[in-house]
DNA sequence: GATGAATGAGTATTCATTCAT
DNA sequence: AATGAATGAATACTCATTCAT
């Protein structure tokens, strides 16, 4: 029988390799010798390379959901809500930043050959954030006039693009998490009648 | 003396094919056929297979930085030129799909393999929309608690996954263009005092 | 672990296709057929081509030396040494073909790229000719007024001048055999008083 | 009408290139630089690269004999012609390194390719060598049993490797030049009777 | 004659994947 | 299950030669 060790042991080595040196330049032989495994065991646990990243996705995308989930289920506030999700997700970049690196850039280099690579996984995480914005505009509480979608994204976009400027420059998260926060409560919350 | 036509028929080749292909899964034989050139012409235009994607990304923001730049300055109003950007930047990956794709698809990519990826040209880019922001705020018109450079990434990184999706999935884009600016808008204008 | 007979294989294998076709227009591919290996399994056994060259020369030229030296340290006579020297050196050409191409055509081919080409091991086997003429002049046997070092170069360039033309025309080898004893000792031996 | 003195430059050129890069990695447009022509001018003068190292080798080879048959010609004395032919040997590889190292090294290199690589021009020179042992058994001063070509051989094979040594290590050739020629006379001059 | 831009055949080396042990 | 030696397809780049100007 397969033993889960072994498969996390890959998935772990899988994930610290992609994050240095990218889909394209990591080598197979790179990710056993980092895994302390033979290259032919690689294919006992995973199909080939890039079923190697996109299970390194999944796997920790499902961590990312289930994180979150408990902290906004926790949570009645959505303007809160909303800076618990910008929050956690840069919290958790910063603690895992072979992770940070393997989202957002890795994942678009094997896009062309994913077909559907912003997978149900991934998009449930998204989702996470539709959610809030929607349940906001149900309140009352955020604008009605934003597209929920279209506000997921851009939220997305601007999130990612802040962890990458982390990661190539090193810059203050913790400043990046409070001027995010400011912006998108300014952009979506409902002003007050007078 | 080699001929400028022939450099650009191969600029033009190259967008089309890393768009298609991916920067990893091109082919220079293919950049050659779709130039109706040899290979070894290539190599009197370009160093290397990097040095094309290079060439192709910093013509194409050239272009981008020219063209916005004159719309800019034809505009008084910081407001109107924040729509101004968000209008051109998408309409000009809709006009040009390849260069859409290489800018944020290929270049993320590459990333690992070119140190100063997002530079020079790439940044100015960048900086025409903070310029606009810091003028906003100047004149009153934005808020004055929100960090430029933060603002500006935040933009750019809402862009840059709005064009990632109508390229993926052909959504669309005008509507995007309506709410991007009325997101940002929101999120950047001053309230008015009663 | 990595066969040695696969080793041997190739050595033996590169030094048919060095001989036949010389070190740059020997391909890896017509190594890897003529061992009967793939052309990735070469490169478990050497570093690139030039290695592969190295390799066949430093291991036959050690054979050389093992041989004649048991050869040698069987006689005592100097001028018998001298004779078997050069027998020795002929005849192990004329049993490996082969082995004479590498020696002073490919040898010679690769010098630009080797260093130290005549390095160590091949130095050594020079050496033992000078060994001889050393010998023979501490006995009284051979001239004194000599210049060992020159009469080594003289000697090896002789033979090997002859094992080309043998090569090259198939000559009598065992006439140039006769004939180059004749000539050296004539060349070397003290005239004894009358 | 070809000018007799681009051939000349381009010979010229070759000559330095081939011997400071051997003939497989001298490239066309290193000679064409060095001569101050364009690459396609080479091949109005040359039919392909092969053709130009046999121009050079031909044509410094003339050189050589004429020369050498000069001094030869003004002179009476067979030994002192065997001198002579050492002596200028040497002598025109110190002066032309570049000639020396074509001739050495790179014939050899090439010789796969050619296949009268060893000519009839230097041939000629060869028997010039020929021609004086032969002259010397005739008039009774060298030894009657020793084979004329053998004796040429080793001769020129003795220089050869000479001049390769002077080439690796620089190496004193005028002590050389003393040597070799004590040694061949040893080697060749009948003892006169008692 | 002279040029040098263009050509495209040619090849060492890499590396994902397999499979005998 | 685990190994790692063996495989061989795949490709960026070079350079002798050509030929339009």
């Amino acid at each position: 029988m397969k033993s889960p060790d072994k498969h996390h042991k890959i998935i772990l080595a899988a994930t610290k390799v992609f994050a240095k040196k990218g889909f394209f330049n990591a080598r197979i032989s790179d990710i056993a010798k980092e895994a302390k495994v033979a290259d032919g065991t690689i294919y006992l646990y995973f199909a080939n390379k890039l079923d190697i990243l996109l299970s390194v996705f999944a796997q920790e995308t499902e961590k990312l959901i289930n994180k979150v989930t408990n902290l906004l289920n926790a949570e009645e506030d959505v303007q809160k809500k909303l800076t618990i999700f910008i929050t956690h997700h840069l919290q958790a970049m910063r603690k895992n930043r072979s992770l940070a690196e393997v989202i957002h850039i890795e994942l678009r280099q094997a896009s062309k050959l994913i077909k559907e690579y912003r997978s149900n996984t991934f998009s449930e995480y998204l989702d996470l954030m539709a959610a809030i914005i929607q349940e906001g505009q149900e309140k009352g509480v955020f604008r009605p006039d934003i597209d929920v979608q279209l506000a997921k994204l851009a939220l997305f976009g601007a999130l990612d693009e802040t962890s990458r400027l982390w990661l190539a420059r090193g810059t203050d998260l913790d400043k990046a998490i409070a001027q995010l926060t400011l912006l998108f409560q300014n952009a979506l919350v409902q002003q007050s009648a007078p």
